[in-house]
DNA sequence: GCCAATCAGGACAAGTTTCGCCCTCATTAG
DNA sequence: CTAATGAGGGCGAAACTTGTCCTGATTGGC
């Protein structure tokens, strides 16, 4: 029951435990001289599992991050923590390796005592999640390498190169900034400025088809609020017609109430103008319409022509 | 190198990651002999870890369920899986246990070889998550045990006692029979049937305040929809306005454009009526002003005046 | 500057364990 | 019945572990 090995992992589930131990406390807990404690921080290090050491008073042992993973000694309640993580990543499609995810579950789930399995599946049973939009085809199958890969070019501010397959069908290819990836609704996005359309963009990783690292780095705007522009795009869906519009109001109130993601706004005279380009003209119409200040279209007709559709469906709306 | 702790544990690292392996097998690849094995065997097992065996041809070791957890050797994917699985428990407000979470995060982060905690942190830091309906408050702390408690309940169709806190504030106790846990947008509900009320009714997890087993067990209807009704819940936010509009259009084609989440729809004769509450008006105002059929508002007059006003503001949009 | 606490590690002897090799037996699939 | 597997006793040589002494190195605090 006393073996050399069993020390040994108390040892290491020890300093697992605690970030830190000096060698007499070890050693008492161990009931073994220090002398021996230092054999068996010796036959760790041996063993490829990095254990450092700070001298003088107050001086400890600690783990440190090495090459390889060191045998990892998890209380029961932890190890319960670990299997619902997992089984969330594969619940939600988290970029994440499967055969990885199913390799460590199978692992966890293994040796987890009796008691701590009935509470994991209860909780597995019991327990539905909302996200896919209720009715809304699953996501393709995510390749968690384009993730990894993305989330890699955002924190280095790399550019990428993209192959992409729109909603529509049709393939594209192009340069890109990421700034960000946003999980909403069962569906993976990120959000970036295009360089190919010289302008923002949102785009589900799900429908990418290729993915490249560029030697090339960039600027991200430091206030981009990267959710905000995903769910203002999800709402969207991008086209091609220019819109104008006046808003008869300081530019402070009108950046107030139009979120700098919808357009640009500029300072005209007294008033001040919005542009940008949409298809889906109806969404641009509803913020509009909440505005406290007046607002007059410039372009395009179609607009106008919502807007008095819009009008005319309100008053039957009401008058009914 | 090849200490005997050494080979103990690649034993143990390939039970874990092959389900069974025989002692020839084992021998071979520790180079060492089958009766050195078989003794290992016995460390394992003295040591508490249990380790089963069938014997005759084909016959092998396997690592069984036991009463304590054993050190774990996981892959670096495997690693970086499980500390992924973690963050998204954190992230989610997924029902565990605070502080084994956090332990297991240290536990797991700080012997995490360099590169993969870059990969780690890289995802953290680019992936935004969008649950808590932006702008919605974030839910209050949850206690992880009235989850596990809930399903467990749920998995032995036993019946909870339960106090409660409405979003109104005021405070009722209950018996309950749980049928479901719903997470949906940052959220964690329970549908099931409240006896006081002797009808079903949804809760928010978060807002319970005690919650205990009783003694005795219900049925749940086979084919009851646990998601359904939670979001259809949420949509009638007791206390607000009561909506209530008439589609001129079939009930496929109102299903089409009205997602369950806003609401209820119910066939009417040759309409269709939809049915919420609500305290914000004018998204419902939009959604229902996008519909490509003939759509009449019943009540409240709030809405209808809403409308009105929206007109007039679209024709002035439109004309200037 | 000195002291005390910590880590580092050599040397050695006594004690203990491990290991391979022998053996016999139990179990089980074919 | 046979062959393949696990279970385990016994033995002797070899290897390892441990405690006890050392001597140093490093470091924080007084």
């Amino acid at each position: 029951m006393y073996s050399p090995t069993m020390r040994l992992l108390t040892v290491l589930e020890l300093l697992q435990s605690y970030e830190e131990m000096s060698g007499p406390e070890l050693a008492r807990r161990l009931e073994v001289d220090v002398r021996t404690v230092r054999r068996y921080i010796l036959t760790l290090q041996d063993m490829g599992i990095p254990v450092e050491a700070e001298r003088g008073p107050g001086g400890a042992y600690r783990l440190e991050r090495g090459r390889r993973l060191p045998p990892l000694l998890y209380s029961d309640a932890e190890a319960v923590a670990i299997t619902l993580g997992l089984l969330g990543i594969r619940e939600f499609h988290f970029p994440v390796d499967v055969a990885a995810v199913e390799g460590a579950l199978a692992k966890t789930e293994r040796v987890l005592p009796e008691n701590l399995l009935h509470q994991v599946r209860s909780l597995q049973e019991a327990i539905t999640f909302n996200f896919s939009r209720y009715g809304s085809p699953p996501p393709a199958i995510l390749d968690s390498d384009f993730i990894v890969t993305l989330s890699s070019a955002v924190h280095q501010r790399q550019r990428v190169y993209m192959r992409y397959r729109s909603f529509s069908g049709e393939e594209s290819q192009r340069d890109y900034d990421p700034y960000g990836i946003v999980f909403n609704e069962g569906y993976w996005y990120t959000a970036g400025f295009c360089h190919t359309r010289q302008d923002l963009r949102t785009f589900r990783v799900d429908r990418m088809l290729a993915l490249e690292l560029i030697d090339e780095h960039f600027e991200r705007p430091a206030d981009f609020d990267v959710l905000n522009h995903v769910l203002t795009s999800v709402a969207f869906i991008p086209g091609a017609q220019a819109v104008e519009v006046v808003l008869k109001t300081s530019i402070e109130r009108a950046r107030e109430h139009i979120p700098p993601i919808m357009g640009t706004l500029e300072e005209s005279g007294e008033d001040v103008i919005f542009r940008r380009t949409a298809s889906q003209l109806d969404w641009i119409a509803h913020v509009l319409l909440g505005a406290d200040f007046p607002v007059f279209v410039k372009q395009p007709d179609e607009l106008r022509d919502l807007l008095r559709e819009m009008a005319a469906k309100a008053l039957q709306m009401a008058g009914g």
